[in-house]
RNA sequence: GCGGACGUGGCGAAACCGGUAGACGCGGCGGACUUAAAAUCCGCUUCUCGAGGAGAGUGCGGGUUCGAGUCCCGCCGUCCGCACCA
């Protein structure tokens, strides 16, 4: 009688006897080799969504895929539980948010629970807990005794109303996201990482990542962003005063007609404050947005100050000196030379204003051409420029700095695009900077013997600003130097902190240090990193520099954390739309039709899952109704892994019936004697390729080849081939299909877990064919095609296919020219 | 604007080093089983014409080659990242 696969009962018994027989769990001791495995851990938003389940579902496979290949194998799970939603939700529910993030956290964990996850929770940690950012606070205090961090006033995007800083992101049309107000410039005393000492070993770094994507590493370089050139001193005519400037074309010096100064810039500044016009201007520039596309629309404005420089190879030329709305304070020296005729800004800057438009580079022949229309960026040679005439562009570029360093005006030198790391968040929800005030001694750091500075529980979220600020006692504390009344830091570490080094917590976590190095140096660097291209900056880029900072500070012997990065493609739905244009819900719908109304339903392009589109699906209803296999299998079929997978109703039905499938060669299995060797080679082709699919991490092929040896082994009659076939299959789908990998292989009377069982092994004869197909071609067109031997010699070949009556129709009694034969491939006839 | 990726059936996709394009799955069509449905099984499914068979075909236009989805040149389109970076 055949029955089916019952994952209700299967997936909650077999989670069970994983959790009792803690087979799991990663053994610091093991003289195995090491595998370590990790996917991005999670915030913990209340409910998993479809992106968790591929995530993890991918990293588990890898994970459990190294176990039977004789690895020890860390795989843990944490909570990236620090952050502003806890506030938000605090704020609208009137809830704690430790309180919230700590609900949270016990529904996700049953639900990745569910999902049959290779996991070592007793490993499980969270940020927001002190046993965590207590740890924090102690790396914190020696990057800070290191020098790595430090503070200085700096300007943020200050929200009136809600009285908090905004990160770029948040501040929308120049408005705070969440309470509308105009978001005002605000310069504050903010604590930073030193991450611009390590641009240069940050971006060398790059260069041995060999298992990292491309494109991640392209986004590291172009934010790290090195820029080669001259830095000089401008004199203001008749004075020693001046100002520094930075360029990366000084080979265009001469083509010099102005020199512009940011709004920000300190002389601005000082300017402004005798000319009431010239500070109206400034106030102008900040007001317009930075953000995002005006910036490309914006026009160049600029302000006259009336004063010039001289020009530093050419003391007659004097340059006017203007305050010009495009010149950004924080990248080089705040200053520039404006060369219209060859960069692009300038160009519009001298247009509009009437400035001389020369040019010092020409392709050949059109030395003496006007600069119109546009700046010219291109190759050349350098012209109306004294010294450097002839010069190509790189060899007048070294001449002017070889030069300017001679003379001693100016310096070759690198500029980076990167900043230093601003950490200061005020907010509640977060790591508390280990910090404290005091009039007499400024900033002091809390003594180790007082870590953790634990957050306050009794704050309220009533009235705007952060809680920690306005809390009655919490802040006031002596000076632990002079014992003098003095103030903690109010501020919290950004969570980007929090996130920088869990994976050093994973592999040890003692109780009296962050952890123990020997352990670490065991695990790390991570083996297989998994997540979202939305971290290929940021996250990626903090935690390499946390983790080469903690190197240069001695406190462990890894300077990149993660040797092998992939980022996953989202999981996408359909969109649908109502006839009055509001977005339903797939749920909502049945047939086309609006299940309600009766409307007819317009199907809309098929995007990212997310809550404006309405195109969400919730995992726990379709982890109910088909079983986590049956989930996890549609997670790695059909799309590529770094490709976006399209979510349906069809597919996961499709999953489904296969989950059944193997469990009907299991159960419907007829013991029986004998070899089929057709089996056996498909067998061991299938164990090879399917563990070179994991291994380079493309399931969506693994799945088809073991698609196909399904299909075979169900036509295969009895045979002791085909019994042991499908005991090599359960051990192939083991990684995927967890569940019904354990069910099976108690149904087969196999020995333990399949979870603890070891890779198939392969007979290397097996994966030899003795025969091949050969395609015959006419003038490159397939014609025919023949089985020989595999090896046949290139004249057999040559008779074989100029005998084939279907080659010898198209030649149709011409005789062939030329005939190529690929042996084991293929024959062309040339007529 | 700069940088990058990608473009293959109705859909998701495969195709190792230039060598039988479309494996595998979804959907669709036809059939079997069934009182019926579900489940399951079998066959067909790139397009065009057709009895067999033939022709076309990997975004478009060229090129290299006995042979191009794959290599080269030029377009077009989509997506992603950065965005006044001197």
């Amino acid at each position: 009688m055949a029955t089916r696969f019952n994952p209700r009962a299967a997936d909650a018994r077999w989670q069970a006897v994983w959790a009792e027989r803690e087979s799991f769990r990663a053994d610091d001791n093991s003289p195995k080799p090491r595998a370590y495995v990790l996917e991005m851990f999670p915030y913990p938003s209340g409910r998993i969504h479809m992106g968790h389940v591929r995530n993890y579902t991918m990293g588990d496979v890898v994970a459990r895929h190294k176990r039977m290949t004789g690895h020890e194998v860390l795989h843990p799970m944490g909570w990236d539980a620090f952050g502003m939603p806890a506030e938000n939700a605090a704020m609208e529910k009137g809830v704690h948010p430790g309180g919230w993030t700590r609900d949270n956290i016990a529904a996700m964990r049953t639900q990745l629970k569910a999902l049959g996850l290779a996991i070592d929770w007793s490993r499980e940690l969270a940020t927001c807990e002190p046993t965590y950012y207590g740890q924090e606070q102690r790396l914190f205090l020696d990057l800070y005794a290191a020098g790595l961090v430090y503070r200085r006033e700096s300007a943020v995007n200050w929200d009136p109303v809600d009285m908090t800083v905004l990160a770029n992101e948040q501040v929308i049309d120049g408005r705070g996201w969440r309470s509308g107000a105009v978001v005002e410039k605000r310069k504050l005393n903010q604590w930073f990482l030193k991450i611009t000492d390590f641009a240069e070993e940050l971006l060398e770094g790059l260069g041995a990542l060999d298992h990292w994507p491309d494109k991640v590493k392209l986004m590291q370089e172009n934010w790290i962003g090195k820029s080669r050139g001259l830095r000089f001193r401008f004199d203001f005519v008749g004075s020693s005063d001046g100002f520094e400037v930075f360029t990366t074309r000084p080979d265009t010096i001469f083509g010099a007609s102005f020199a512009a100064l940011s709004p920000d810039h300190p002389i601005a500044e000082r300017l402004a404050q005798d000319s009431p016009e010239l500070a109206a201007f400034i106030a102008e520039c900040r007001a317009t947005g930075t953000a995002a596309a005006e910036v490309e629309t914006q026009e160049k404005r600029g302000f006259p100050t009336g004063l010039s420089v001289v020009h530093p190879l050419d003391h007659d030329r004097h340059l006017p000196v203007w305050i010009a709305n495009f010149v950004l304070m924080d990248y080089g020296t705040g200053a520039i030379f404006g060369v219209p005729a060859h960069d692009q800004r300038d160009f519009e800057f001298a247009w509009k204003y009437e400035l001389p438009i020369a040019r010092v580079v020409a392709p050949a022949g059109d030395e003496d051409a006007p600069v119109t229309g546009e700046a010219y960026t291109g190759p050349g040679v350098i012209v109306n420029s004294h010294f450097l005439n002839g010069m190509s562009v790189e060899d007048a570029k070294a001449a002017v700095i070889a030069r300017a360093e001679h003379d001693g005006w100016g310096e070759g030198t690198t500029v980076w695009r990167l900043r230093d790391w601003g950490v200061s968040r005020q907010r509640y929800w977060g790591t508390p900077i280990p910090i404290i005030h005091c009039d007499a001694c400024g900033p002091v750091p809390v003594p180790r013997d007082q870590l953790p500075v634990v957050l306050p529980e009794d704050v309220s979220f009533d009235v705007p600003g952060n809680p920690l600020d306005r809390h009655p006692s919490w802040k006031h504390v002596d000076c632990p130097t002079c014992g003098t009344p003095a103030r903690r830091e109010t501020d919290t570490l950004d969570t980007f902190v929090d996130s920088s080094w869990y994976f050093l917590r994973f592999a040890s976590q003692p109780d009296d240090r962050p952890f123990d190095p020997a352990v670490v140096a065991r695990w790390l660097p991570v083996g297989q990193y998994i997540g979202g291209v939305e971290h290929a900056i940021l996250h990626l880029l903090y935690a390499r520099f946390w983790t080469r900072a903690l190197k240069h500070i001695g406190l462990i012997d890894v300077a990149e954390p993660f040797a092998g990065l992939f980022t996953q493609g989202m999981v996408t739905h359909e969109t649908y739309k109502a006839p009055d244009g509001r977005w339903l819900a797939p749920e909502e719908i049945d047939n086309g039709i609006v299940t309600a109304t009766g409307e007819a339903v317009t199907v809309g392009r098929v995007e990212k899952m997310s809550k404006s589109k309405r195109n969400t699906v919730d995992p726990a209803p379709i982890l109910d109704g088909y079983g986590a296999d049956a989930v996890r299998w549609f997670m790695l079929s059909d799309s590529p892994p770094e490709r976006d997978l399209p979510w349906s109703e069809a597919g996961i039905e499709g999953a489904w019936r296969f989950v059944q499938r193997i469990w009907r060669l299991v159960d419907g299995l007829e013991r029986a004697d004998g070899q089929d060797a057709a089996v056996d080679r498909k067998v061991a082709r299938t164990v090879v390729g399917v563990g070179e699919d994991i291994d380079s991490l493309s399931f969506n092929k693994a799945v088809a080849k073991l698609y196909e040896l399904v299909g075979v082994l169900e036509k295969a009659g009895p045979s002791r081939s085909k019994t042991e076939a499908i005991s090599v299959l359960i051990r192939l789908v083991a990684p995927m299909v967890p569940h019904l990998a354990e069910e099976a292989w108690a149904s087969l009377g196999e020995d333990g877990l399949v979870s603890d069982a070891s890779w198939p092994a392969v007979d290397p004869a097996l994966l030899v064919d003795d025969t091949v197909t050969v395609a015959l071609q006419v003038n490159g067109k397939l014609r025919d095609t023949i089985e020989v031997p595999k090896g046949l010699a290139k004249d057999s070949l040559e008779t074989m296919a100029l005998g084939s009556e279907k080659v010898r129709r198209m030649l149709d009694g011409a005789a062939p020219r030329k005939v190529i034969v690929v042996p084991d491939r293929l024959v062309n006839i040339v007529a």
